[in-house]
DNA sequence: TTAGGGTTAG
């Protein structure tokens, strides 16, 4: 009686809240064995990610008592729930933590594991996993079969993958998909081609990978005709074409299938915010988050990165305040916070790491490489080296942006031998650098005053297929002008393959005041005049040069010009 | 099995 009660209430239990009580009862009541349900239930209804609900219910999964089959059911459902939301570390952690305490691993813990394996394309565990699936004879369930189609397809091991396909008793269209999917990600299209005409009962997913894969070349042309061609779309397959013009900034196209959609969901949204944000249209990106009624975590982080990205760093710490205050339960997560760390990295709030911190320990945050990245790029403008070193060492995964981002901040502490040592050892790991990261490495030579070094790795650009840019210019001007070697800076803008920008001119400016020369002074004034809208900051700059060589009638009759023209001087200008 | 959110400069 008190079981089947018991069982009742379990079937209506859908929030935390209720879990907990219930749970409570379970124990009072000595039903531990009804535990898994609960846990089935709680994680079942739980439809956006919870950090509380996960903490939750592996405290339950480390303190149960019931028996092993249980067990497995409730910390599949666990390491299910993890990759269903996209934490793929974490569910291939959990599920070694499930495999250490004996745990014997359900089918769904081996689809959810595989298909995390496969997105972090992670063969080594992968293929552990495939060993384990075969030794608690799993292989044997169509599922796991084709999680492993799915896990080689994505690994690009398309042999493999048609070996466990081939091993498949009754394939399903799923099987046939994960497959199709696998010579499609190989660039196998004639391939490609002849599995889908063979898929007994293609479905909408069969199509939607054909179409997906134009769509990720940005042919649009047979993305669109297939499109148009299949008998039932879904929601994804709007969003697949609406995702292909994006990519090739074609936000007018986008936006008119965006309009003719039937169904819009999450999905179309942010894939429209998110390309109105690579195209710098912030006002278009808000109107459609305005619009939105039912906003959930993933359309928060993509406005949020919307104004960060695009130099609005107030609005996203704003936007982020009201996510946290909003009565949605919406929780941050490290996707979030590596958005508003860059926020305040580029306000120069430097006292926003500790917060963040506080934050990340509280709440259970993974810090991920992403969100280590834009902390290091934090503490490093901060100054706090032995962090942003700490950081910086424990990544998963050095990258080009990860290695700019250090030299970057040693740039602007004028750190040039450490500058170097870490461009060195990129190089040595092949990893390769960017424009950002020669941006990073010549100021740091600029800064310390190491022109030759600065020379030759402006010349070595080349080497690694980069055009100096203007502002790589504007550096390489601005070390040549401190100096004091103003003509040969001259001269290279002289060289220059583009046109010089009001930055390029400025340094040579600057450079001209520190070394009270007038020649250079006027040369590079005049262009900047030409430049910028509002050009008093120069003038009154060149007016100080004519000052500090005694050449007053000079400086009064820049003064009167600027008097003339209403110009007043700006208070403090970004290059002086 | 397909579709959505993040990190380095300016």
């Amino acid at each position: 009686m008190l079981d089947s009660r018991l069982r009742f209430f379990l079937h209506k239990c859908v929030a935390l809240g209720q879990a907990k009580q219930l749970h409570a009862q379970l124990v009072v009541n000595r039903r531990d064995y009804l535990e898994s349900i609960l846990v089935h239930q709680t994680l079942h209804f739980t439809k956006d990610f919870s950090r509380n609900v996960v903490n939750y219910v592996k405290r339950i999964l480390k303190v149960s008592t019931t028996s092993k089959s249980l067990d497995t059911f409730s910390w599949g459902c666990l390491v299910r729930f993890l990759s269903q939301h996209r934490k793929f570390q974490e569910t291939v952690g959990l599920y070694i933590e499930m495999h250490n305490s004996g745990i014997p691993p359900s089918s769904h813990a081996m689809t959810s594991v595989l298909r995390a394996c496969g997105k972090m394309e992670n063969m080594i565990d992968g293929t552990s996993f495939h060993a384990q699936a075969l030794k608690s004879g799993l292989c044997g369930c169509v599922y796991v079969q084709t999680g492993l189609v799915g896990l080689y397809s994505r690994l690009g091991y398309i042999e493999m993958a048609k070996k466990a396909f081939d091993d498949i008793a009754e394939k399903n269209t799923v099987s046939w998909n994960s497959l199709l999917h696998g010579y499609l990600e190989s660039g196998n299209l004639d391939e490609a081609r002849r599995v889908f005409d063979k898929i007994p009962a293609k479905d909408v997913v069969s199509w939607n990978l054909i179409i997906s894969s134009y769509a990720k070349k940005g042919d649009m042309s047979n993305a669109c005709s297939l499109f148009l061609a299949m008998p039932l779309k879904s929601p994804a397959s709007w969003n697949i074409l609406i995702g292909g013009y994006v990519n090739c900034r074609e936000m007018k196209l986008a936006r008119t299938y965006f309009d003719a959609m039937p169904q819009k969901n999450n999905v179309s949204w942010i894939t429209m915010i998110s390309g109105y944000t690579k195209s710098g249209d912030v006002q278009s990106a808000e109107e459609l988050f305005r619009q939105m009624s039912k906003k959930d975590k993933l359309v928060y982080d993509a406005m949020i990165a919307c104004y960060a990205q695009n130099g609005q760093q107030k609005d996203a710490l704003k936007l982020f305040s009201q996510m946290l205050e909003s009565n949605t339960c919406i929780q941050p997560d490290e996707i979030t916070l590596s958005s508003v760390v860059a926020a305040n990295s580029q306000l120069g709030d430097t006292s926003f790491g500790t917060w963040v911190e506080s934050y990340i320990t509280e709440h259970g945050i993974q810090i991920d490489d992403l969100l280590s990245t834009s902390l290091i790029d934090l503490y490093m403008k901060a100054g706090d080296f032995d962090k942003a070193f700490k950081l910086f060492n424990d990544l998963n995964k050095k990258d080009t942006v990860s290695y700019s981002a250090m030299i970057m901040g040693c740039g602007i502490n004028g750190m040039a031998t450490e500058a170097n040592s870490l461009f060195r050892e990129m190089i040595e790991k092949k990893i390769p650098p960017n424009q950002v990261t020669f941006t990073g490495l010549l100021s740091a030579y600029s800064h310390s005053g190491s022109v030759q070094e600065g020379y030759k790795c402006f010349n070595s650009m080349k080497d690694y297929n980069l055009e100096p840019s203007a502002d790589h210019y504007g550096i390489m001007v601005d070390m040549l002008g401190r100096a004091g070697r103003l003509k040969e800076a001259y001269e290279l803008i002289k060289s220059m393959p583009m046109q010089p920008n009001a930055g390029v001119w400025g340094a040579l400016l600057l450079a001209s005041g520190l070394h009270n020369n007038v020649e250079f002074g006027e040369i590079a004034c005049s262009h900047c005049v030409e430049l910028e809208t509002d050009p008093s900051g120069y003038l009154s700059y060149l007016a100080n040069i004519y000052t500090s060589v005694g050449r007053w009638d000079d400086a009064r009759k820049v003064r009167a010009t600027m008097e003339e023209k209403k110009l007043r001087k700006t208070l403090g200008c970004s290059w002086i």
